[in-house]
DNA sequence: GGTCATTGACTGACTAGTCAGTCAGTTTCG
DNA sequence: CGAAACTGACTGACTAGTCAGTCAATGACC
């Protein structure tokens, strides 16, 4: 039992940092913002991890287990409707706020990526997982004919990845409420309308 | 002459910013680091700006009078020539160091923007300014029949700039040097191409 | 069954270092 | 001279990481 009650400890900091997180953001948090989170005392995270980078890399593992739970999810759904679950992904959070305050420190954490090798790693692994995510998509929509046969998933995947990508941010840094959203508009408008509607 | 030669300092200031966080970035700069580059003590930068925050206030303000003298110079190229010349400014630095770094460093000053009104304001202006600036691209494209008249310029705008920006991000917080250009090309195929291209 | 050793989880007090901002003064120059 | 530009020494607030030690649980040995 002794396993399982040191991967409850580390599971409860992981959610103590998402939380602390959410409420510091990234540039701001500090150990002890994470031990007030966590009820315990800043001793107990240097117990379970050496340095904050540590903690925090562990933390986007966290992350990315749970991205590929969830990816695992829908893998069935139809393509069409996949696409559009996956990129209403991005626009989330009309106003739910603690998403939003999520993806600003996401986004600070991000922005440390080219200092911190180990952050920039995970981060890569990301990428190519949502990238291989949405290849998989355009693959069935082509496949199973839903899909127009003559673009190239790969191509597709970076832009439309890129694009929300984008679109979050400068919502996120702007605090402009509606701008994902209008940029998934016209991202539909002039580029998925014209590769999901068949030939 | 005093007003010319605080105008004098503070540009040197401005340009000793800008090298500071090119070496350091944003995160990591001190204003020790400021005024190394200026080669004058740090209590001088506080004898011009009250605080840090003031102080790089002024250098997004020093930013966007930057760009809006770029922007007018090049406003009588032909339209498809200007959006080409717009879109490849930000692919820029496939591998001009320095202008990566800057842009990592801009980077991380935006993600604090959530929490910075100051910021926010600026980076909001400069948000509005380059959609116009794309905005009249595309209108002038319209109106001289190089681009197709069923398209919004505004949408078009937001799509290109969020793109646009998304993939420069990512390139530089991947360290991936040709995902912008990747990015790019694909805009060009599954979007620009179509609107460039005569009825 | 009771005592003793061991261990993992956890704590509080501490250190060493960093950095923005202050202030009392000096230099420069018109 | 007088004002603006500029400096160096200093302070106070803050924070990652350390360390000696507490406590409860587990297990060993007689």
């Amino acid at each position: 039992m002794t396993g399982t009650e040191r991967t409850d400890t580390r599971q409860a900091i992981m959610e103590a940092t998402y939380r602390a997180l959410c409420e510091h953001g990234y540039a701001a948090l500090t150990m002890q913002d994470i031990a007030d989170e966590l009820d315990k005392s800043k001793s107990l995270l240097h117990y379970h991890f050496d340095t904050k980078e540590d903690l925090l890399v562990a933390f986007i593992e966290f992350l990315l287990e749970e991205f590929e739970e969830k990816r695992a999810e829908n893998a069935e759904a139809p393509p069409e409707k996949r696409l559009e679950e996956f990129v209403d992904w991005f626009v989330f959070a009309p106003e739910e706020d603690d998403r939003t305050a999520f993806h600003i420190a996401l986004l600070e954490l991000r922005s440390q990526a080219p200092y911190t090798e180990a952050y920039r790693e995970q981060l890569a692994r990301s990428d190519r997982l949502v990238r291989e995510t949405i290849v998989e998509i355009v693959e069935a929509g082509i496949e199973s004919g839903e899909f127009r046969s003559d673009v190239d998933p790969e191509s597709i995947a970076r832009l439309v990845f890129a694009t929300m990508d984008g679109a979050r941010i400068r919502q996120a840094t702007l605090a402009e409420a509606g701008y994902a959203a209008a940029v998934r508009d016209a991202l539909y408008e002039y580029v998925l309308d014209d590769i999901v509607s068949a030939e």
